[in-house]
DNA sequence: CCGTATCCCAAGTGATACTG
DNA sequence: CAGTATCACTTGGGATACGG
């Protein structure tokens, strides 16, 4: 009860700096930035998916933004593509070990984020019902 | 040792569906994704900083950069601004208990990020590497 | 000191059409 | 099935100048 009014994160504090850029922070957020990364993300972490499921399962996206989206992870290492030279072909993507972490760190943030919605969403509510006395 | 080629990250499938935006990912990654919000929270991870303070600490942003930052902050409740109605006024801005909450979730990124930057940067250079034999 | 107001450009994204 | 190509739009963000 005595860390909420003297906040002490301190893992935080070197990623503030000038240099920044130097620890990688940027990299990880320039994914997390795009707006189906998590997405796509969170289909592969149960399990293997072709390319047309991962599209019928992201509702909304299209076939432009997800290959772009695939080919961004793919290049950092995060997925994998395989692909069966059948006819038509199948493409099957996967997470990789690295893929596999890296849904962990994004699980914390898509759980926080569910906790915290109302939250959020209350305090917009109250931010913005300002402007009158 | 096991888990490598088999993905289990059960946490993230709901918010791959359709209904996605209900569970307010998007919320968190809306200010995550923006450039300077990380950097400001982990500044103010250590404590109260006046708006000068913040400023001199990120390297490279405007003010009209970090004001909005700021503010965007503080309308979803995660950041607390004070007025220290002096002439010249001091305004002091610090984390919320909820935004301590969100440094929290930040910082687990920042040292999954510092950990694995070589891994994506050789990646990357494997990636492009391709288009000959 | 602590902002706000304008202008402007680049990047992310969507829509649409086409292909091996 | 699994993409690629093109265009057009919207938003984020930098530069700059001004104000209480």
């Amino acid at each position: 009860m005595f860390a909420a009014t003297q906040p002490v994160a301190k893992t935080l504090e070197p990623c503030g700096t000038p240099d920044h850029e130097d620890c990688g922070l940027r990299l990880t957020l320039d994914r997390l930035g795009e707006k189906w990364t998590v997405m796509v993300i969170a289909e592969l972490s149960t399990g293997p998916r072709r390319y047309r499921e991962i599209e019928r399962a992201l509702s909304g996206v299209t076939q432009r933004m997800l290959t772009l989206t695939l080919r961004r992870l793919e290049r950092d290492g995060l997925v994998d593509r395989h692909v069966e030279p059948t006819n038509p072909p199948s493409v099957t993507y996967s997470l990789t070990t690295h893929g596999l972490g890296f849904s962990a760190i994004t699980a914390g943030l898509v759980e926080w984020s569910r906790e915290h919605k109302d939250v959020i969403l209350a305090s917009r509510e109250a931010y913005d019902g300002r402007g009158k006395g």
